[in-house]
DNA sequence: TCTGGGGTCCTAGGACCC
DNA sequence: TCTGGGGTCCTAGGACCC
């Protein structure tokens, strides 16, 4: 048997802009999404105060007002460097390290160590708040499932360790009782309300469901699930990171654009966005979607989504043939006299770099193809180094649209030289 | 007035082949 | 006029996650 720890670092981007303000600890923080659209973070104080996550910012701004609430747009870049610092501190601690998102991380614990899982767990606590000033809550038990609904319960004790161990089946068939169903890891809103209709209303009552019935109704993802909770191990920790599958670049427009020049703009920002990225993880696409929508929530005009898919005869990652072909894509799913308000690429279906396909139509020589990599490497190394947006498409403008509203922006303490903190 | 962005996996059904 | 059955591959859409 295996010993998986999940490790969750507590309202991580609220956590992240409080480092270098100390001052900001006994007050509510709360982190937006681009655009500064809705909440995407928020200090424990921030939850006491009402703030629910995923609200749009409008609608707490009554709440602002009585509350000293101390606003902040994403710094990702920030969030990012505290993340890898995180995960480097926790490597020290386990047997196998899966890092799992920007803030959560699953380890194997060492079974034969002299000290217990729960002490292991504490020091972990006390040295990603000391050498980071990042809390976490810490879940034990026998798979990612379980650990997860221990991690749960860790979260909530805000005023104890935040360390909850289920090893053993008395302590796991306690803790499924205190849970609702729709709290369980992989049980999303859909099939929570499934469940309710069927009389599944804690994480008790699946537990003691009939295998039978759920393998029928909720498929082999909703069995897996099942299984963990009886303590089975069908999640693998997966410790080197996958290459990617899709890369997508999508914005949300901060006012309604309706001319294709203005979009064409914005696709081209997002392609480039897009090809940059997967030439920094040297992966080529053999497909590309180009989407465009109007306002989903706006149920006042008409709503369209338009999306086409284009195969590349041969995969790439050529910035000049991305821009090329998603350009031509949106000519044929752009309709004039629409509000648009969101718009987005996807490259889908990567592979390494460097294998190509011999085109059967164009006699593109490997001269050619050389020509471009090289052209593309500059292209790559000068906004690295000047700055993103740097050098860019002639017809992009100069700007790079997917950087949007971003009003309470925070400084890049620590992945930028001109930012640093200073100490006075 | 203002509502994020980027991923993964599974499945049903169509296309195609023998 | 009669019009099989089974396999594989691909894709769009749905569900989930942070």
């Amino acid at each position: 048997m295996k010993v998986v720890a999940l490790v969750d670092c507590n309202s991580f981007y609220a956590s992240c802009e409080t480092i270098f303000k100390p001052y900001l600890r006994n007050q509510p923080v709360v982190v937006l999404s681009n655009n500064d659209g809705c909440v995407i973070a928020r200090s424990s104080l921030a939850k006491k105060i009402g703030i629910k996550m995923g609200v749009p910012f409008f609608q707490i701004k009554q709440i602002i007002k009585k509350h000293p609430v101390q606003v902040f747009s994403s710094n990702y870049s920030l969030y990012g460097n505290i993340s890898s610092r995180v995960m480097g501190v926790l490597k020290n601690y386990c047997d196998q390290l899966e890092i799992y998102s920007v803030d959560e991380a699953f380890l194997i614990l060492n079974k034969f160590s002299q000290r217990s899982f729960y002490t292991r767990a504490q020091e972990i606590q006390r040295v990603t708040k000391k050498w980071l000033g990042v809390p976490v809550s810490i879940g034990i038990a026998k798979n990612k499932t379980l650990s997860k609904v221990a991690n749960y319960l860790a979260k909530k004790d805000e005023t104890g360790h935040q360390v909850v161990e289920l090893l053993n089946q008395k302590q796991i068939e306690i803790a499924l009782k205190v849970i609702d169903v729709g709290d369980i890891w992989g049980i999303g809103q859909r099939i929570n309300i499934f469940l309710q209709s069927q009389g599944i209303k804690s994480a008790y009552d699946l537990y003691k469901s009939d295998p039978r019935w759920i393998r029928q109704h909720l498929g082999v993802v909703g069995e897996r699930t099942y299984r963990e909770l009886h303590g089975e191990m069908c999640f693998p920790i997966i410790e080197k990171e996958q290459a990617k599958k899709q890369c997508r670049v999508s914005r949300s427009f901060e006012n309604y654009v309706c001319d294709f020049k203005n979009l064409e703009k914005r696709i081209i920002s997002y392609a480039t966005r897009a090809s940059e990225k997967i030439r920094s993880d040297k992966l080529q696409a053999k497909k590309i979607t180009v989407f465009i929508r109007t306002n989903k929530f706006n149920k006042k005009y008409n709503s369209y989504s338009g999306f086409k898919t284009y195969d590349f005869i041969s995969p790439t990652n050529d910035l000049f043939e991305i821009i090329k072909v998603a350009v031509n894509t949106l000519q044929k799913i752009y309709q004039p006299g629409i509000k648009y308000k969101k718009a987005g690429i996807l490259l889908s279906d990567l592979s390494e770099e460097g294998i190509y396909n011999k085109d059967l139509f164009f006699n593109k020589s490997e001269e050619n193809i050389l020509k471009k990599v090289r052209v593309n490497k500059v292209f790559d190394r000068l906004n690295r180094r000047y700055g993103s947006g740097t050098i860019c498409i002639a017809k992009e403008n100069y700007e790079r649209f997917y950087i949007t509203r971003r009003k309470n922006l925070s400084p890049a303490y620590t992945s930028s030289f001109n930012e640093l903190p200073s100490v006075g």
